[in-house]
DNA sequence: ACTACTTTTATAATATTTTTTAAAAGTAAT
DNA sequence: ATTACTTTTAAAAAATATTATAAAAGTAGT
């Protein structure tokens, strides 16, 4: 196999011509993924590699079927380069989003592209071997209709809430009840790896990779949905922490003289600011008379649902939006915490509550200036996410390529 | 010059031979540094090249007098290997660890050992051109004892309290006068570099260097003295956030009907917990009668400060390790968040409260252990610092050789 | 269209690095 | 002491990568 860093379990150890090849090429393979068609002359000051070498090395590549040409580039002065880029049906990689009550399926090429994409949003969730197989069969359906052999599958990414350890592969909180870990479960049924992450730290990579994180070193992206969750990038690195659980933002104490959390701590954030709670409170009001949009949803027997909820937000719903703002501050006092923590130089907002945009980061951002020194927040930029619900799924593909292309897949 | 990665400014950019060799060099060096003494067979597996490169390489180095031959080793089942170090004299580095009312200078060899050291406890931190002269002169005064000349000086590493941004060797607390910015105004007047930074950073680089963050790679590290300082090792390297603002531990909000604090804002941590809140009610409670060793202090006219607060506890003063108790809840609180949010490994306590030991580290552990998730508290080690008051000062050294090290000597 | 400049690409000559091989030095057991 | 094994070191041979050079391809101004 020409290409042995897409597959070996990892590369290092001793000097090696053979080994040493296998990072050339991985640099050259990874220079054309992250920053798209490149000429040689590209390749060489990313690689510091010399020219000759790189010529050869990609003529190496565009024989193995991994790269092509694609045509001629612009002139900067002189002669146009010939560019080359990936090969995008080389290797797929599948992309797998799971929450609490759906399941989505992408299977992406290596130009990023997706080539399907499929939600299931009957799913649910649940620790039982009934649950995995399900999980399993919508795989094998995806890649059946894509007429795509296991072989041809680089590794999946699973994004899953709850306390993941990715590096062993375990989810702690879902479907913890296999004996060799999910991660190695899955990856047995499939026959290609799977590498496991936490759902906002997926997001996070997503944000990282394709989202306004882009070319940021520190950035923190919050999952706001049903929970909180928090993925980080430091210096530039995903951050999970010893053991995979970093980012249990939810659970920061706030108030210490509040309500008893479901983690069995009093006063956490969570207590204070969740789609669920926002959700709650809102049905509870309607329930006691209060005019909203949302009233109409329960004459109508409508459930309502963070989605809808957010959707009367952006129709201009007042009694909403009051609540939102509510809301706002808690999670502005939990933000300033961090900032003060982390100096980020961008804080995104992602999740069904990211969908309400202005209308939370408005808020947000007024509370935290009330709250956080200013030589801090200052520096920092509140934004909203570009990917929304696509996030995570785009980051199980970055942590794949990740993965792959720092050269240890495991 | 043979050794150019030990001066210039960069190292990066296109191939070429003789970077290649400075990279090389650097490798084995750092091996060296890091690893102490040690055979050509060891540093072929860690630098990744071949046996007879590193023979000649290491007898370049030879040459140079960057090392020596330090002995024969043990066989491990062979023949005895020959060992080279670092030559201690070839370069020096200095340190000085500042804080309000101390100066401390030390210089190192390239075996980390002290060559000199000096501490001044009239020495009073102000934004005045006098104070940086002061500091000029006993740096002079340091290699004039020692007979080095600054040339034979690779860099000093320097300390200080307050927001500092070391990327660009600014100082915006204290010693913000200049021009230029303290790191490059004391370059100046130096002849040698000068890389700045917080003292509760340098301090977690000893700590990791030196200390027992040695071979983690997530640990946090407290500065307990009058103030609270947090220096961070994520995903083994030292944090310090966009602008070299992180770690602001004690601005983070803990009782939101607390009182104002120096900052500006209301219920920070430092409000509650800090060197200077327990000696000063420590104080009040002595004016009005309270019963403690720290009692007769007063009569006899000494100082009642943390240090002799630290000195009552160890004594077994019951007062005061009541104070220290109460304290202890709201650190714990707060240290409960820095464990949700980042999962560490371990968390030590540094500072002159550290001094404490046991006293500090018994009851904050048992407020962290209510008050936090179990799952991430039980994975955690808390622990006082061995290095104590020598952190910073070590921790200076630590930074100017990584930064030389790994090639970036700014 | 010509000149002077640029960048890209290809090739040969040179330099560097690794692999291979073998010798030197040592351990451990008989 | 001898044997069989190990690791370390050294030196020659082979492989690999870089530098230097030149040709090819293009721009821009006259």
């Amino acid at each position: 196999m020409e290409l042995e860093f897409l597959y070996e379990k990892t590369l290092q150890g001793a000097v090696n011509a053979k080994k040493r090849k296998q990072e050339q090429y991985r640099k050259i393979v990874a220079h054309l993924y992250y920053h798209g068609a490149a000429s040689i002359a590209e390749i060489v000051k990313s690689s510091k590699i010399s020219q000759p070498l790189v010529a050869s090395l990609v003529d190496d590549l565009l024989g193995f079927g991994v790269v092509l040409e694609s045509g001629i580039g612009e002139s900067v002065g002189g002669r146009r380069p010939n560019l080359f880029c990936l090969n995008p049906e080389y290797q797929y990689v599948v992309g797998i989003d799971i929450t609490l009550h759906s399941l989505s399926l992408a299977l992406f090429d290596m130009n990023n592209q997706l080539v399907y994409r499929e939600e299931y949003k009957e799913f649910d969730l649940e620790n039982t071997s009934n649950c995995t197989q399900i999980i399993v069969e919508k795989v094998k359906i995806a890649l059946e209709t894509r007429n795509i052999k296991p072989e041809k599958v680089l590794a999946a990414g699973f994004s899953i809430p709850g306390l993941v350890d990715a590096e062993h592969g375990l989810s702690h909180t879902h479907l913890s009840f296999t004996e060799l870990g999910l991660g190695a479960y899955l990856g047995s049924q499939f026959g290609f790896p799977v590498l496991l992450d936490n759902d906002a730290r997926t997001m996070a990579l997503g944000e990282k990779a394709f989202g306004k994180a882009k070319d940021k070193k520190n950035v923190l992206c919050l999952n706001l949905s049903n929970g909180i969750g928090l993925g980080m990038i430091l210096n530039g690195e995903l951050y999970s922490g010893k053991n995979g659980f970093a980012g249990e933002f939810g659970h920061i104490l706030i108030d210490p003289d509040g309500k008893l959390c479901s983690c069995g701590k009093i006063g956490c954030l969570e207590t204070l600011t969740s789609g669920k709670i926002l959700v709650q409170k809102i049905k509870d009001a309607i329930d006691e008379g209060q005019a909203s949009f949302l009233a109409s949803y329960k004459k109508e027997g409508k459930r309502i649902d963070l989605r809808a909820v957010v959707a009367a937000i952006l129709a201009g719903d007042q009694f909403a939006i009051d609540q939102l703002n509510q809301m706002c501050e808690y999670l502005g006092k939990g933000l300033v915490t961090l900032l003060h923590l982390l100096n980020p130089e961008m804080i995104i907002i992602g999740g069904k509550l990211a969908h309400a945009g202005k209308f939370i980061i408005n808020p947000v951002t007024m509370w935290m200036n009330k709250y956080a020194m200013d030589r801090i927040s200052s520096e920092m930029e509140l934004v909203s996410s570009d990917l929304l619900d696509d996030a995570a799924l785009m980051g199980t593909m970055a942590s794949v390529m990740k993965k792959v292309l720092s050269n240890r897949l495991e």
